[in-house]
DNA sequence: GTCTATAATTTGATAGAC
DNA sequence: GTCTATCAAATTATAGAC
């Protein structure tokens, strides 16, 4: 008896990612979530007893479903170019639709203010990330010659033109200007 | 009689300023404000009577304060990568110095929650640092053969990466890699 | 210009009934 | 698991004395 549809638990943290991604943690209360949800806010409080909690998980949650959408990095090798476009198209995607940024790029953004657990899962969010483009990276044509220094680098450098881009396309209402960037690899022969 | 110590005015935009820039609009109080500079939250209110005079005033003063330390893009003639080593310079000394994020970038985080005056604000900046840049890379040697359009990418492209890259080191603890990070223009020849 | 005092609302969080 | 009820604190903002 599989329910088809989403549990509360699952309802909550949907919304509350939604409310990160346009307003920031800080841009959201328990009570937004529970009347969006249709529960009241101690129900909220019975699946995340803190906000700290609620904040951390959704976190955790988005990095792990970004990282599975994204998949293997390095089966079968891809070029560099397919490799930073299947980043932007994951980001594209949820900019273009609902005007969101990267969950964890609105963290970090705030991150000074926050509550310690959740800094961590944004952190680990960059972390992941930049690994992913790394071991992709270090299959292509271009990688193979660069040092781990150099892939590190270039793998940072990337993420930073789209999360910068995100936060210039929305704030200026233009999301299509998103869509026309294109990373480059410096120095990139693949 | 000129005052040789910052007035009441100016301390609150100054620290209302370095708390956005570490926590974000939402992520301070006017009494975050008052006790910081010695005085109730009721005088704050006698200078800005709401928080959103407060925050678009910061963003003004932030906007023109860059604009006047970058200068004249265009006398004398420099090249594109001493333009983009400007924009870099006075971003780095403030991530490095207390870890602040560029005011506006902050601002665009969250720019979904906030009062249409802050959120203009934040839009002028990137407006105006976007056209200060496309000026002085018209004058180089790359510049001068591309299309005002192409001009106008390759500026918003280098801002979002430096945006990006403040996120990004500034949640990793890591201000030394913005330090060492060269956006470039793509087929710059400057 | 700065203060005291306070209003009105919102916030994160808890206790305990059902 | 969800509710009612409530708390203590914080928030933006205002009125009026000095």
């Amino acid at each position: 008896m599989t329910a088809t549809t989403a549990d509360t638990e699952e309802k909550i943290l949907d919304l509350a990612e939604a409310l990160i991604r346009t307003n920031g943690y800080n841009g959201f209360s328990f009570r937004d979530i529970a009347s969006g949800v249709g529960v009241k806010s101690s129900s909220v409080h019975y699946y995340f007893p803190t906000k700290a909690d609620l904040g951390a998980k959704v976190a955790r949650r988005y990095t792990d479903r970004f990282l599975v959408t994204l998949g293997d990095p390095d089966t079968p090798a891809v070029s560099a170019d397919e490799l930073v476009g299947k980043l932007h198209a994951e980001f594209a995607t949820a900019l273009g639709k609902d005007g969101q940024m990267c969950l964890c790029g609105v963290l970090a953004a705030e991150s000074a203010g926050l509550p310690d657990a959740v800094v961590e899962e944004a952190k680990s969010f960059f972390d992941k990330t930049g690994d992913w483009l790394k071991r992709g990276l270090k299959k292509t044509a271009w990688g193979s010659a660069a040092t781990e220094e150099d892939l590190h680098k270039q793998s940072l450098s990337v993420l930073a033109q789209l999360e910068g881009a995100m936060l210039i396309a929305r704030v200026q209402g233009k999301p299509a200007w998103f869509n026309d960037l294109k990373p480059k690899i410096s120095g990139s022969i693949a």
